[in-house]
DNA sequence: GCTATTATTTGATCTGGATCATATGATCCA
DNA sequence: TGGATCATATGATCCAGATCAAATAATAGC
Protein backbone atom coordinates (compact mmCIF):
# COMPACT_ATOMS: atom_id res chain seq x y z
CA UNK A 1 0.00 0.00 0.00
CA UNK A 2 1.06 3.99 -0.16
CA UNK A 3 0.65 3.72 3.39
CA UNK A 4 4.41 5.41 3.73
CA UNK A 5 2.73 8.35 1.30
CA UNK A 6 -0.59 9.08 3.01
CA UNK A 7 1.07 9.18 6.61
CA UNK A 8 3.71 11.64 5.03
CA UNK A 9 1.09 13.75 3.51
CA UNK A 10 -0.71 13.89 7.35
CA UNK A 11 2.43 15.33 8.61
CA UNK A 12 1.71 18.44 6.70
CA UNK A 13 -1.70 19.53 6.98
CA UNK A 14 -3.59 16.72 9.17
CA UNK A 15 -3.25 18.32 12.72
CA UNK A 16 -6.51 16.88 13.54
CA UNK A 17 -5.57 13.20 12.88
CA UNK A 18 -2.81 13.54 15.33
CA UNK A 19 -4.51 15.60 17.97
CA UNK A 20 -4.61 13.42 21.12
CA UNK A 21 -7.55 15.40 21.93
CA UNK A 22 -10.12 14.60 18.34
CA UNK A 23 -12.14 12.54 20.07
CA UNK A 24 -13.22 14.72 22.23
CA UNK A 25 -13.94 17.73 20.03
CA UNK A 26 -14.89 15.86 17.21
CA UNK A 27 -15.72 12.32 18.02
CA UNK A 28 -17.34 10.86 14.52
CA UNK A 29 -16.77 8.75 12.09
CA UNK A 30 -14.93 10.89 9.62
CA UNK A 31 -12.92 9.78 6.66
CA UNK A 32 -9.78 10.96 5.86
CA UNK A 33 -10.58 13.44 2.99
CA UNK A 34 -12.92 14.86 5.54
CA UNK A 35 -10.63 15.13 8.38
CA UNK A 36 -8.38 16.75 5.70
CA UNK A 37 -11.06 19.13 4.83
CA UNK A 38 -11.68 19.73 8.35
CA UNK A 39 -8.34 20.40 9.57
CA UNK A 40 -7.93 23.36 6.74
CA UNK A 41 -9.97 25.72 8.12
CA UNK A 42 -8.60 25.51 11.24
CA UNK A 43 -6.49 28.52 12.51
CA UNK A 44 -4.40 28.01 14.54
CA UNK A 45 -3.43 31.12 17.49
CA UNK A 46 -0.29 32.43 19.69
CA UNK A 47 -1.20 31.23 23.27
CA UNK A 48 -3.26 33.23 25.24
CA UNK A 49 -1.88 34.00 28.08
CA UNK A 50 -3.30 33.63 31.82
CA UNK A 51 -5.77 36.22 32.55
CA UNK A 52 -6.00 37.69 28.59
CA UNK A 53 -9.25 36.87 27.04
CA UNK A 54 -10.06 34.64 24.16
CA UNK A 55 -13.07 36.66 23.36
CA UNK A 56 -15.11 38.99 25.09
CA UNK A 57 -19.00 39.60 25.92
CA UNK A 58 -20.08 41.83 22.94
CA UNK A 59 -17.68 40.29 20.67
CA UNK A 60 -18.59 40.00 16.85
CA UNK A 61 -18.93 36.17 16.69
CA UNK A 62 -16.93 34.55 13.91
CA UNK A 63 -15.23 31.50 14.97
CA UNK A 64 -15.53 28.63 18.11
CA UNK A 65 -12.68 27.49 19.76
CA UNK A 66 -11.82 23.98 20.82
CA UNK A 67 -9.16 24.23 23.92
CA UNK A 68 -5.98 22.71 22.90
CA UNK A 69 -3.86 22.91 26.18
CA UNK A 70 -4.50 24.72 29.32
CA UNK A 71 -7.82 26.20 30.88
CA UNK A 72 -10.52 29.25 30.67
CA UNK A 73 -13.28 30.16 32.07
CA UNK A 74 -16.81 32.07 30.71
CA UNK A 75 -18.61 34.12 32.24
CA UNK A 76 -21.23 36.93 31.74
CA UNK A 77 -21.61 40.18 33.22
CA UNK A 78 -24.52 41.45 35.08
CA UNK A 79 -25.74 45.10 34.39
CA UNK A 80 -23.93 46.16 37.46
CA UNK A 81 -20.46 45.16 36.29
CA UNK A 82 -20.69 41.81 38.08
CA UNK A 83 -19.40 38.46 37.19
CA UNK A 84 -20.91 35.35 36.76
CA UNK A 85 -19.11 32.14 35.99
CA UNK A 86 -20.61 29.71 33.53
CA UNK A 87 -18.09 27.43 33.39
CA UNK A 88 -14.34 26.24 32.81
CA UNK A 89 -13.35 24.52 29.71
CA UNK A 90 -10.54 21.87 29.76
CA UNK A 91 -8.34 20.43 26.81
CA UNK A 92 -10.81 18.80 24.20
CA UNK A 93 -13.65 21.31 24.60
CA UNK A 94 -15.47 23.34 22.25
CA UNK A 95 -16.37 27.41 23.41
CA UNK A 96 -18.82 29.88 22.02
CA UNK A 97 -21.34 27.88 20.50
CA UNK A 98 -23.98 29.67 22.69
CA UNK A 99 -23.17 32.70 20.05
CA UNK A 100 -24.24 31.30 17.02
CA UNK A 101 -27.83 33.02 17.38
CA UNK A 102 -27.19 36.42 18.21
CA UNK A 103 -24.11 36.47 16.21
CA UNK A 104 -22.63 38.19 19.19
CA UNK A 105 -20.61 36.47 22.08
CA UNK A 106 -22.88 36.36 24.88
CA UNK A 107 -20.20 35.91 27.53
CA UNK A 108 -16.62 36.40 27.98
CA UNK A 109 -13.89 33.66 27.90
CA UNK A 110 -10.77 34.39 29.91
CA UNK A 111 -7.41 32.27 30.19
CA UNK A 112 -7.06 30.33 33.41
CA UNK A 113 -3.45 29.24 32.98
CA UNK A 114 -1.58 29.48 28.98
CA UNK A 115 -4.12 28.20 26.81
CA UNK A 116 -3.59 27.05 23.35
CA UNK A 117 -6.82 26.75 20.99
CA UNK A 118 -7.77 25.96 17.34
CA UNK A 119 -9.97 28.11 16.02
CA UNK A 120 -12.83 27.23 13.77
CA UNK A 121 -13.89 30.22 11.34
CA UNK A 122 -17.98 29.80 11.75
CA UNK A 123 -19.17 30.24 8.29
CA UNK A 124 -17.04 27.85 7.14
CA UNK A 125 -17.74 25.02 9.03
CA UNK A 126 -21.35 25.65 8.02
CA UNK A 127 -20.03 25.27 4.77
CA UNK A 128 -18.40 22.15 5.50
CA UNK A 129 -21.47 20.25 7.29
CA UNK A 130 -23.11 20.40 4.10
CA UNK A 131 -20.17 18.35 2.22
CA UNK A 132 -19.56 16.16 5.72
CA UNK A 133 -22.83 14.45 7.09
CA UNK A 134 -22.89 13.93 10.51
CA UNK A 135 -21.15 17.09 11.23
CA UNK A 136 -24.05 19.04 11.62
CA UNK A 137 -25.77 15.89 14.11
CA UNK A 138 -22.30 16.36 15.82
CA UNK A 139 -22.32 19.89 17.06
CA UNK A 140 -26.46 19.85 17.65
CA UNK A 141 -25.19 16.80 20.18
CA UNK A 142 -22.26 18.83 21.77
CA UNK A 143 -24.90 21.57 22.44
CA UNK A 144 -27.38 19.74 23.96
CA UNK A 145 -24.73 17.87 26.17
CA UNK A 146 -23.68 21.53 26.92
CA UNK A 147 -27.97 21.84 28.08
CA UNK A 148 -27.92 19.20 29.81
CA UNK A 149 -24.90 19.89 32.21
CA UNK A 150 -25.89 23.43 32.53
CA UNK A 151 -29.39 21.85 33.62
CA UNK A 152 -28.10 20.01 36.06
CA UNK A 153 -26.07 23.41 37.20
CA UNK A 154 -28.89 24.84 37.44
CA UNK A 155 -30.69 22.12 39.68
CA UNK A 156 -27.53 22.69 41.98
CA UNK A 157 -27.83 26.61 42.16
CA UNK A 158 -31.34 26.59 42.69
CA UNK A 159 -31.46 23.62 45.65
CA UNK A 160 -28.74 22.16 46.40
CA UNK A 161 -26.55 22.74 50.13
CA UNK A 162 -22.97 24.04 49.74
CA UNK A 163 -21.62 20.56 50.60
CA UNK A 164 -23.57 19.27 47.69
CA UNK A 165 -22.20 22.07 45.21
CA UNK A 166 -18.62 21.44 46.17
CA UNK A 167 -18.63 17.45 46.07
CA UNK A 168 -20.99 18.17 42.69
CA UNK A 169 -18.38 20.18 41.47
CA UNK A 170 -15.18 17.73 42.36
CA UNK A 171 -16.72 14.98 41.02
CA UNK A 172 -17.33 16.40 37.76
CA UNK A 173 -14.12 17.74 37.33
CA UNK A 174 -12.60 14.44 38.61
CA UNK A 175 -14.84 12.74 35.66
CA UNK A 176 -13.65 15.23 32.82
CA UNK A 177 -9.68 14.78 33.64
CA UNK A 178 -11.01 10.85 33.65
CA UNK A 179 -12.23 11.33 30.01
CA UNK A 180 -8.62 13.05 29.77
CA UNK A 181 -6.75 10.24 30.31
CA UNK A 182 -5.74 11.68 33.50
CA UNK A 183 -6.15 10.93 37.13
CA UNK A 184 -9.49 10.67 38.12
CA UNK A 185 -8.55 11.20 42.01
CA UNK A 186 -5.27 13.32 42.16
CA UNK A 187 -5.45 16.87 39.51
CA UNK A 188 -4.42 20.26 39.76
CA UNK A 189 -7.27 22.89 40.37
CA UNK A 190 -6.56 25.76 38.05
CA UNK A 191 -9.22 27.93 38.54
CA UNK A 192 -9.02 30.02 42.09
CA UNK A 193 -11.42 29.57 45.14
CA UNK A 194 -13.08 32.88 43.77
CA UNK A 195 -13.86 31.21 40.68
CA UNK A 196 -15.10 28.02 42.11
CA UNK A 197 -17.50 30.24 44.37
CA UNK A 198 -18.75 32.63 42.50
CA UNK A 199 -19.68 29.05 39.90
CA UNK A 200 -21.36 27.51 42.37
CA UNK A 201 -23.17 30.73 44.00
CA UNK A 202 -21.47 31.27 47.24
CA UNK A 203 -18.58 33.12 48.93
CA UNK A 204 -14.90 32.01 49.17
CA UNK A 205 -15.28 31.59 52.55
CA UNK A 206 -17.67 28.68 52.37
CA UNK A 207 -15.07 27.45 49.64
CA UNK A 208 -12.52 27.07 51.98
CA UNK A 209 -14.10 25.98 54.86
CA UNK A 210 -15.54 23.18 53.16
CA UNK A 211 -12.30 22.20 51.69
CA UNK A 212 -11.14 22.15 55.58
CA UNK A 213 -14.03 19.96 56.19
CA UNK A 214 -14.14 17.66 53.56
CA UNK A 215 -10.59 17.09 54.61
CA UNK A 216 -11.58 16.68 58.03
CA UNK A 217 -13.92 14.42 56.94
CA UNK A 218 -11.19 11.86 54.87
CA UNK A 219 -12.81 12.45 51.64
CA UNK A 220 -9.96 14.45 50.15
CA UNK A 221 -6.65 16.41 51.13
CA UNK A 222 -6.43 19.40 49.85
CA UNK A 223 -2.63 21.27 49.48
CA UNK A 224 -2.77 24.78 47.76
CA UNK A 225 -4.11 23.84 44.18
CA UNK A 226 -3.95 20.38 44.63
CA UNK A 227 -6.63 17.87 45.18
CA UNK A 228 -6.25 14.17 46.37
CA UNK A 229 -9.81 12.61 46.49
CA UNK A 230 -9.97 9.95 48.93
CA UNK A 231 -13.49 9.12 48.82
CA UNK A 232 -15.08 9.37 45.51
CA UNK A 233 -18.05 7.02 46.06
CA UNK A 234 -18.96 9.58 49.08
CA UNK A 235 -18.83 12.36 47.57
CA UNK A 236 -20.69 11.22 45.06
CA UNK A 237 -23.43 10.42 47.67
CA UNK A 238 -22.99 14.23 49.04
CA UNK A 239 -23.28 15.71 45.23
CA UNK A 240 -27.06 14.15 44.55
CA UNK A 241 -26.59 14.77 41.27
CA UNK A 242 -29.81 15.22 38.52
CA UNK A 243 -31.23 13.82 35.63
CA UNK A 244 -31.22 10.11 34.78
CA UNK A 245 -28.90 7.27 36.19
CA UNK A 246 -26.25 7.14 34.10
CA UNK A 247 -24.51 3.84 32.83
CA UNK A 248 -21.15 3.15 34.93
CA UNK A 249 -18.60 0.55 34.87
CA UNK A 250 -19.48 -0.30 38.29
CA UNK A 251 -22.72 -1.18 38.45
CA UNK A 252 -23.29 1.07 42.36
CA UNK A 253 -25.79 3.03 41.01
CA UNK A 254 -29.03 1.70 41.38
CA UNK A 255 -31.75 2.40 43.62
CA UNK A 256 -29.39 1.58 47.09
CA UNK A 257 -28.79 5.28 47.56
CA UNK A 258 -30.79 5.28 50.30
CA UNK B 1 -50.68 30.94 -12.77
CA UNK B 2 -51.94 27.85 -11.30
CA UNK B 3 -52.16 29.08 -7.71
CA UNK B 4 -55.69 28.31 -7.35
CA UNK B 5 -54.51 24.63 -7.42
CA UNK B 6 -51.49 25.27 -5.05
CA UNK B 7 -53.48 26.76 -2.43
CA UNK B 8 -55.96 23.77 -2.25
CA UNK B 9 -53.15 21.95 -1.53
CA UNK B 10 -51.60 23.64 1.08
CA UNK B 11 -55.18 23.58 2.50
CA UNK B 12 -54.95 19.55 2.69
CA UNK B 13 -51.38 19.51 3.85
CA UNK B 14 -49.19 22.41 4.55
CA UNK B 15 -50.71 23.39 8.14
CA UNK B 16 -47.17 25.06 9.30
CA UNK B 17 -47.61 27.64 6.00
CA UNK B 18 -50.84 28.41 7.85
CA UNK B 19 -49.77 28.04 11.68
CA UNK B 20 -49.46 31.65 13.42
CA UNK B 21 -46.20 30.63 15.29
CA UNK B 22 -44.62 29.25 12.30
CA UNK B 23 -42.23 32.12 12.30
CA UNK B 24 -41.91 31.81 15.60
CA UNK B 25 -40.60 27.79 15.60
CA UNK B 26 -39.02 27.86 12.28
CA UNK B 27 -38.19 31.24 11.35
CA UNK B 28 -36.50 31.07 8.15
CA UNK B 29 -36.75 31.89 4.24
CA UNK B 30 -37.99 28.70 3.42
CA UNK B 31 -39.25 28.51 0.17
CA UNK B 32 -43.48 26.52 -0.54
CA UNK B 33 -41.65 23.06 -1.54
CA UNK B 34 -39.36 23.34 1.44
CA UNK B 35 -42.52 24.04 3.77
CA UNK B 36 -44.53 21.27 2.26
CA UNK B 37 -41.27 18.78 3.14
CA UNK B 38 -41.23 20.06 6.96
CA UNK B 39 -44.82 19.59 7.10
CA UNK B 40 -44.88 16.06 5.59
CA UNK B 41 -42.86 14.95 8.55
CA UNK B 42 -44.85 16.56 11.50
CA UNK B 43 -47.43 14.48 12.98
CA UNK B 44 -50.58 16.00 15.62
CA UNK B 45 -50.73 14.49 18.43
CA UNK B 46 -54.11 13.87 20.60
CA UNK B 47 -54.08 17.27 22.74
CA UNK B 48 -52.18 16.32 26.33
CA UNK B 49 -54.15 16.99 29.03
CA UNK B 50 -53.19 19.06 32.27
CA UNK B 51 -51.16 17.15 34.58
CA UNK B 52 -50.23 14.73 31.75
CA UNK B 53 -46.70 13.84 30.26
CA UNK B 54 -45.67 14.73 27.20
CA UNK B 55 -42.51 12.64 27.71
CA UNK B 56 -40.52 11.56 30.77
CA UNK B 57 -36.96 11.68 31.81
CA UNK B 58 -35.35 8.35 30.83
CA UNK B 59 -37.59 8.38 28.11
CA UNK B 60 -36.16 7.44 24.40
CA UNK B 61 -35.88 10.29 22.14
CA UNK B 62 -37.76 9.96 19.04
CA UNK B 63 -39.13 13.67 18.30
CA UNK B 64 -39.17 16.60 19.05
CA UNK B 65 -41.90 18.91 19.82
CA UNK B 66 -43.39 22.91 18.91
CA UNK B 67 -45.90 24.09 21.18
CA UNK B 68 -49.35 24.71 19.48
CA UNK B 69 -51.22 26.20 22.22
CA UNK B 70 -51.59 25.86 25.72
CA UNK B 71 -48.17 25.76 28.10
CA UNK B 72 -45.53 23.24 29.95
CA UNK B 73 -43.02 22.88 32.10
CA UNK B 74 -39.54 20.95 31.89
CA UNK B 75 -37.92 19.84 34.86
CA UNK B 76 -35.42 17.09 36.02
CA UNK B 77 -35.31 15.06 39.40
CA UNK B 78 -32.55 14.75 41.65
CA UNK B 79 -31.69 11.13 43.19
CA UNK B 80 -34.09 12.04 45.79
CA UNK B 81 -36.77 12.54 43.87
CA UNK B 82 -36.87 16.29 43.67
CA UNK B 83 -38.44 18.01 41.19
CA UNK B 84 -36.54 20.82 39.69
CA UNK B 85 -37.77 22.84 37.17
CA UNK B 86 -35.89 24.01 34.14
CA UNK B 87 -38.58 26.11 32.10
CA UNK B 88 -41.53 26.69 31.55
CA UNK B 89 -42.83 26.19 27.42
CA UNK B 90 -45.18 28.72 25.41
CA UNK B 91 -46.58 28.49 21.86
CA UNK B 92 -43.94 28.55 19.38
CA UNK B 93 -41.17 27.13 21.29
CA UNK B 94 -39.41 23.64 21.01
CA UNK B 95 -39.29 20.72 23.27
CA UNK B 96 -36.70 18.04 23.56
CA UNK B 97 -33.33 19.49 22.13
CA UNK B 98 -31.55 18.62 25.05
CA UNK B 99 -32.13 14.89 25.01
CA UNK B 100 -30.19 14.48 21.06
CA UNK B 101 -26.49 13.61 22.50
CA UNK B 102 -27.84 11.12 24.64
CA UNK B 103 -30.61 10.09 22.60
CA UNK B 104 -32.85 10.13 25.86
CA UNK B 105 -34.91 12.58 27.36
CA UNK B 106 -33.10 14.33 30.48
CA UNK B 107 -36.09 15.96 31.59
CA UNK B 108 -39.85 15.07 32.20
CA UNK B 109 -42.82 17.57 30.41
CA UNK B 110 -45.35 18.45 31.84
CA UNK B 111 -48.81 19.78 30.79
CA UNK B 112 -49.36 23.14 32.33
CA UNK B 113 -52.70 23.28 31.03
CA UNK B 114 -54.32 21.07 28.02
CA UNK B 115 -51.42 21.26 25.26
CA UNK B 116 -51.31 21.16 21.99
CA UNK B 117 -47.99 20.43 19.99
CA UNK B 118 -46.68 18.97 16.72
CA UNK B 119 -44.32 16.09 16.95
CA UNK B 120 -41.29 16.37 14.61
CA UNK B 121 -39.64 13.26 14.32
CA UNK B 122 -36.00 14.01 15.09
CA UNK B 123 -34.58 11.06 12.56
CA UNK B 124 -36.51 12.30 9.86
CA UNK B 125 -35.93 16.10 10.55
CA UNK B 126 -32.01 15.52 10.32
CA UNK B 127 -32.52 13.76 6.87
CA UNK B 128 -34.54 16.80 5.66
CA UNK B 129 -31.70 19.06 7.04
CA UNK B 130 -29.41 17.73 4.17
CA UNK B 131 -31.87 18.56 1.70
CA UNK B 132 -32.86 22.05 3.15
CA UNK B 133 -30.20 24.59 3.76
CA UNK B 134 -30.53 26.29 6.63
CA UNK B 135 -32.64 24.23 8.79
CA UNK B 136 -29.18 23.11 10.49
CA UNK B 137 -28.46 26.49 11.31
CA UNK B 138 -31.79 27.21 12.30
CA UNK B 139 -31.52 24.80 15.08
CA UNK B 140 -28.42 25.39 16.26
CA UNK B 141 -29.67 28.69 16.35
CA UNK B 142 -32.49 28.30 18.52
CA UNK B 143 -30.38 25.65 20.88
CA UNK B 144 -27.49 28.78 21.03
CA UNK B 145 -30.44 30.99 22.30
CA UNK B 146 -31.78 28.19 24.97
CA UNK B 147 -28.19 28.43 26.03
CA UNK B 148 -27.70 32.21 26.67
CA UNK B 149 -30.77 32.32 28.19
CA UNK B 150 -29.61 29.32 30.67
CA UNK B 151 -27.03 31.48 31.21
CA UNK B 152 -29.09 34.59 32.77
CA UNK B 153 -30.71 32.16 34.60
CA UNK B 154 -27.63 30.99 36.34
CA UNK B 155 -26.42 34.11 36.89
CA UNK B 156 -29.64 34.62 39.15
CA UNK B 157 -29.80 31.24 40.42
CA UNK B 158 -26.28 32.26 41.99
CA UNK B 159 -26.10 35.99 42.62
CA UNK B 160 -29.84 37.62 42.77
CA UNK B 161 -31.54 38.66 45.53
CA UNK B 162 -34.98 37.47 45.40
CA UNK B 163 -37.06 40.61 44.58
CA UNK B 164 -34.39 40.21 41.29
CA UNK B 165 -35.57 36.74 40.58
CA UNK B 166 -39.09 37.38 40.48
CA UNK B 167 -38.92 40.82 39.23
CA UNK B 168 -36.56 39.17 35.44
CA UNK B 169 -38.76 36.11 35.62
CA UNK B 170 -41.86 38.35 35.04
CA UNK B 171 -40.32 40.79 32.46
CA UNK B 172 -39.16 37.24 30.81
CA UNK B 173 -43.02 36.04 30.27
CA UNK B 174 -43.77 39.83 29.47
CA UNK B 175 -41.70 39.60 26.86
CA UNK B 176 -42.45 36.35 25.53
CA UNK B 177 -45.94 37.34 25.77
CA UNK B 178 -45.51 40.58 23.52
CA UNK B 179 -43.55 38.41 20.83
CA UNK B 180 -46.47 35.96 20.44
CA UNK B 181 -48.49 39.29 20.53
CA UNK B 182 -50.31 39.11 23.36
CA UNK B 183 -50.32 42.16 25.79
CA UNK B 184 -47.00 42.63 27.79
CA UNK B 185 -48.27 44.08 30.43
CA UNK B 186 -51.40 41.83 31.47
CA UNK B 187 -51.49 37.90 31.17
CA UNK B 188 -52.32 34.73 32.84
CA UNK B 189 -49.80 32.85 35.22
CA UNK B 190 -50.49 29.11 34.02
CA UNK B 191 -48.15 27.92 36.67
CA UNK B 192 -48.76 27.53 40.25
CA UNK B 193 -46.52 29.64 42.97
CA UNK B 194 -44.90 26.54 43.78
CA UNK B 195 -43.73 25.75 40.22
CA UNK B 196 -42.37 29.64 40.26
CA UNK B 197 -40.74 29.39 43.47
CA UNK B 198 -39.04 25.73 42.26
CA UNK B 199 -37.83 28.03 39.09
CA UNK B 200 -36.17 30.31 40.98
CA UNK B 201 -34.86 28.44 43.62
CA UNK B 202 -36.80 30.12 46.35
CA UNK B 203 -39.71 29.14 49.04
CA UNK B 204 -43.46 29.45 47.70
CA UNK B 205 -44.22 31.79 50.46
CA UNK B 206 -41.51 34.28 49.30
CA UNK B 207 -43.03 34.32 46.09
CA UNK B 208 -46.20 35.14 47.87
CA UNK B 209 -44.74 37.55 49.78
CA UNK B 210 -43.19 39.63 47.09
CA UNK B 211 -46.26 40.07 45.00
CA UNK B 212 -48.21 41.10 47.75
CA UNK B 213 -44.69 43.66 48.20
CA UNK B 214 -44.79 44.39 44.50
CA UNK B 215 -48.19 44.87 44.39
CA UNK B 216 -47.97 47.42 47.45
CA UNK B 217 -45.05 49.17 45.36
CA UNK B 218 -47.66 49.93 42.61
CA UNK B 219 -45.11 47.88 40.37
CA UNK B 220 -48.11 45.66 39.31
CA UNK B 221 -51.36 44.31 40.03
CA UNK B 222 -52.13 40.57 40.95
CA UNK B 223 -55.17 38.51 41.47
CA UNK B 224 -54.80 35.06 41.47
CA UNK B 225 -53.31 33.53 38.25
CA UNK B 226 -53.96 37.02 36.55
CA UNK B 227 -51.09 39.77 36.41
CA UNK B 228 -51.35 43.38 35.34
CA UNK B 229 -47.78 44.91 34.92
CA UNK B 230 -47.76 48.52 36.09
CA UNK B 231 -44.53 49.68 35.83
CA UNK B 232 -42.28 47.62 33.58
CA UNK B 233 -38.97 50.09 33.69
CA UNK B 234 -39.33 49.98 37.44
CA UNK B 235 -39.42 45.73 37.40
CA UNK B 236 -36.20 45.72 34.82
CA UNK B 237 -34.35 47.94 37.07
CA UNK B 238 -35.00 45.16 40.11
CA UNK B 239 -34.30 42.42 37.74
CA UNK B 240 -30.52 43.39 36.90
CA UNK B 241 -30.06 41.16 34.08
CA UNK B 242 -27.07 40.07 32.77
CA UNK B 243 -25.53 39.47 28.93
CA UNK B 244 -25.18 42.35 26.27
CA UNK B 245 -27.58 44.92 25.95
CA UNK B 246 -29.98 44.21 24.12
CA UNK B 247 -31.55 46.24 21.01
CA UNK B 248 -34.97 47.96 22.57
CA UNK B 249 -37.35 49.58 20.79
CA UNK B 250 -36.56 52.38 23.33
CA UNK B 251 -33.18 53.27 23.91
CA UNK B 252 -33.42 53.59 27.88
CA UNK B 253 -31.04 50.74 27.91
CA UNK B 254 -27.47 53.01 27.58
CA UNK B 255 -25.48 52.91 30.54
CA UNK B 256 -27.61 55.77 32.14
CA UNK B 257 -28.97 52.92 34.62
CA UNK B 258 -26.80 54.04 37.32
C1' DG C 1 -74.55 22.02 46.27
C1' DC C 2 -71.24 20.25 50.09
C1' DT C 3 -67.14 18.42 51.96
C1' DA C 4 -62.14 17.18 51.09
C1' DT C 5 -58.15 18.51 49.27
C1' DT C 6 -55.00 21.65 47.52
C1' DA C 7 -53.20 26.42 46.58
C1' DT C 8 -52.25 30.77 48.39
C1' DT C 9 -51.43 34.18 51.87
C1' DT C 10 -49.58 36.06 56.07
C1' DG C 11 -47.19 35.98 60.46
C1' DA C 12 -43.53 34.11 63.72
C1' DT C 13 -39.27 31.93 64.21
C1' DC C 14 -34.98 29.87 62.97
C1' DT C 15 -30.76 28.95 60.41
C1' DG C 16 -27.42 28.24 56.56
C1' DG C 17 -24.43 30.64 54.68
C1' DA C 18 -23.12 35.56 53.78
C1' DT C 19 -20.51 39.23 55.50
C1' DC C 20 -17.10 41.31 58.30
C1' DA C 21 -12.67 41.05 60.55
C1' DT C 22 -8.18 39.44 60.83
C1' DA C 23 -4.28 36.49 60.22
C1' DT C 24 -1.11 34.18 57.26
C1' DG C 25 0.80 32.38 53.28
C1' DA C 26 1.90 33.28 48.01
C1' DT C 27 3.23 35.85 44.35
C1' DC C 28 4.53 39.73 42.07
C1' DC C 29 7.73 43.22 40.82
C1' DA C 30 10.85 47.12 41.35
C1' DT D 1 15.16 40.84 48.51
C1' DG D 2 11.84 43.24 50.75
C1' DG D 3 7.55 45.33 50.69
C1' DA D 4 2.97 45.44 48.22
C1' DT D 5 -0.69 43.01 46.62
C1' DC D 6 -3.43 39.11 46.26
C1' DA D 7 -5.23 34.44 47.62
C1' DT D 8 -6.56 31.58 51.24
C1' DA D 9 -8.03 30.36 55.82
C1' DT D 10 -10.59 30.78 60.11
C1' DG D 11 -13.34 32.92 63.70
C1' DA D 12 -17.36 36.11 65.01
C1' DT D 13 -21.54 38.12 63.77
C1' DC D 14 -25.58 38.98 61.12
C1' DC D 15 -29.44 38.61 58.03
C1' DA D 16 -32.09 37.10 53.85
C1' DG D 17 -34.85 33.94 53.12
C1' DA D 18 -36.23 29.17 54.64
C1' DT D 19 -39.17 26.73 57.56
C1' DC D 20 -42.96 26.22 60.63
C1' DA D 21 -47.71 27.39 61.80
C1' DA D 22 -52.22 28.78 60.82
C1' DA D 23 -55.95 30.96 58.31
C1' DT D 24 -58.40 31.51 54.07
C1' DA D 25 -59.53 30.90 49.36
C1' DA D 26 -60.08 27.96 45.36
C1' DT D 27 -60.99 23.62 43.17
C1' DA D 28 -62.23 18.88 42.80
C1' DG D 29 -64.79 14.95 43.70
C1' DC D 30 -69.16 13.08 44.86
Amino acid sequence: MSQERIVKLEDIRSHCQKCSLFQLCMPMGLGDGDLSKLDKIIKRRRPVEKGEYLYRLGDPFRSMFAVRAGSLKTFTTDQEGQEQIIGFHLPGELLGLDAISREIHTCSAKALETVSVCEIPYERLEILSQEIPGLSHHLLSLMSEELQHEHCHMALLARAPVESRLASFLIQLSERYKDRGYSATEFNLSMSRNDIANLLGMAVETISRLFSQFQEQQLLIVERKHIQILDLPQLQVLSNRCGPVEDKDEDDTSNTAS
